[in-house]
DNA sequence: TCAACACATAAGCATAGACTTATGAGTCGA
DNA sequence: TCGACTCATAAGTCTATGCTTATGTGTTGA
């Protein structure tokens, strides 16, 4: 969604959290909720949360709700990014290092 | 700094609003109200969390305090994002794209 | 059909943080 | 030296938001 909106949902420690868990692959919500000392009220507003800026995808199987990362969603906070691109550090800034990087 | 810190930071409109004007180059703090609708004060509290989160440096000239953007600020972020690397649009996943893209 | 389940929504509370005014600390020029 | 300045800090207010409990909606299996 829109850039503005990107910070703000990713300012929540515990929504990076759920981020990072689900690039290990998708899940539940219950899943998700092992090792989140939280209500599942709380997990399921911070999931519309990320789903409303687009971060994740809602996969719908009966009564669960499978969640994964969103490729897309992460382009404007790439584009915010990019525009500081000169100020990178010489590491990054080296474009060999950024293809082995880009490599694993 | 790290990397909690980073994002809470960048999720004020205003800060990001002043990273990007100091993008354009080195500024005091009188000069970036400029354009603001806010107070002496609160520019310097908005600075203040800007410099302690690494991502502007202070160059001190007698009364004037000169801010600029700091290159390895930026670097906690990009880390992050580069765990989603594998989530990027496929329009950046394209390497000639990526380069050209580096390229201007 | 109905109890147990998975998840979403509502409503209220409590804290974080962005703002304000007031003031302090240091620097400059007349 | 002293008033005007640039900026920082203090203290208090107000709003946004992340949390809770309570409840609603839909699905499953016995």
């Amino acid at each position: 969604m829109s850039e503005p909106e990107i910070f703000k949902v990713l300012s929540d420690p515990t929504r990076r959290a759920i981020l990072e868990r689900l690039a290990g692959g998708e899940a539940t919500a219950t899943d998700l909720r092992e090792g989140f000392a939280i209500t599942q009220p709380a997990m399921s507003q911070h999931l519309a949360v990320l789903r409303g800026a687009g971060l994740v995808s809602e996969r719908r199987e009966g009564r669960y709700a499978h969640y994964s990362v969103n490729a897309e969603g992460f382009a404007p906070l790439h584009a915010w990014l990019a525009r500081y691109r000169a100020f990178w550090p010489s590491r990054i800034d080296n474009l060999k290092d950024l293809l082995r990087e880009m490599d694993q």
